[in-house]
DNA sequence: ACAGAACCGTACCGTACGGTACTGATGGAG
DNA sequence: CTCCATCAGTACCGTACGGTACGGTTCTGT
């Protein structure tokens, strides 16, 4: 995906779409207008529809193109014991906060969700799938990893992810998306990770052995 | 609040909001045009500008009177064991996914999420106040009554009751507010909602006694 | 050097929407 | 009966946006 990408736009396009984040991060969807993006990102309205097909297009290019930014998390081939296991999710949910509080990702959230009921573009569908599932993929392996070192017990993956995913976000994302002020703390941040880590151990975690 | 809503809005205007609220629902925000709300509700713009002065004065008017809707949980004076106890945070987390995914609390949602953008005009926050704020006091009224009776433990309410969102809503709304399908099933809810509970005991329960 | 493509800037068109003004009908008060 | 307020229906205006067309310029390959 990311490579087809990388083939099929030209670094100007790339620019272009770059352009257009800045937009939508500075102003909402109403800022981004196709002669607005013209003339901020100094090319013509005909390049645009030439590129991009339509509005719509140009949304879903502006999508994929900043999932194609988002890194994936190593594939870990290394041994796990408990405090590697520790450190390793309380980076993901420091990075799952982060990227949920990042500015480019509330702005392409709420435009997804703005357009959500439109059920001819589904933009909903394409954030999900470029931007969730692979962050999705890697703590899920994560989670299978900590299982097979015997650090965590659960009876089903998809459940227990999505409780290690309730107790990281719990109503942060909403509530950023609905524009609510001062949530944006890195240190808070860092706390509620820590936490949220914590309580995922006393739900999942397996008693440590005392001769071990 | 609901009083001085009640008393400030006729009948006929608040007709008009149900109106107005059923073509948000179906249509989201693009279908909600003043001429369309004019033609459905069968008044006149006029009307409208003279009711709610504009377009986000009739916005604003749709979230309140939503909000003038919904009841507040009773505030138990009962005395408080486990099992009653057990059943109130039950009763709450099924109510809460209920809340959250009805047809009108996403489509409002929505609605302000993608006005949210634009500083101007906060419907987020008062969307938040006028509608979780009250889901909040009660839920918090309920674990203190539960930290009173000596059934669960916490430090800080506010974080206890953001964990129990948590662990009941998980990503659910986020997805739901992306337009994803085949999420909204009842029995689902049941499911999670005890699941949540258990989950919220087994972080916060305090160990019954033997000899009690 | 030259031909052709790509592209920028701008002008243009149709449409849709927010907001205002006007007209006629209805209904209640004196 | 008459006056007045309210309101439905409609016509209208200005604006903004999506999308298209065109003239002029720059870049590229031969």
């Amino acid at each position: 995906m990311t490579e087809a990408e990388r083939d099929r736009l030209t670094p100007r396009q790339r620019a272009v779409l770059e352009c257009a984040l800045e937009l939508l991060v500075a102003g909402g969807e109403r800022a981004l207008t196709t002669a607005g993006l013209a003339r901020a990102a100094s090319c013509s309205k005909e390049s645009l529809y030439k590129w991009f097909g339509d509005r719509d297009g140009l949304l879903a290019a502006m999508i994929a193109h900043q999932a194609s930014k988002v890194r994936g998390f190593s594939d870990m081939g290394e041994t796990m014991d408990r405090e590697r296991f520790r450190a390793h999710l309380l980076g993901f949910a420091r990075d799952l906060l982060e990227v949920l509080a990042g500015d480019v990702s509330l702005a392409l959230n709420r435009l997804a969700i703005g357009q959500a009921s439109r059920e001819e573009s589904p933009l909903g569908r394409l954030l999900v799938a470029q931007g969730r599932r692979r962050i999705d993929r890697s703590a899920k392996a994560l989670l299978e990893a900590g299982r097979k070192a015997g650090l965590i017990n659960f009876s089903d993956l998809d459940d227990a992810y999505r409780t290690l995913y309730g107790l990281i976000v719990r109503d942060l994302h909403v509530r950023m998306l609905l524009g609510e002020g001062g949530l944006r703390r890195p240190e808070a941040f860092a706390r509620q990770a820590e936490q949220a880590v914590e309580q995922f151990f006393v739900l999942f975690g397996v008693r440590e052995m005392a001769g071990e």
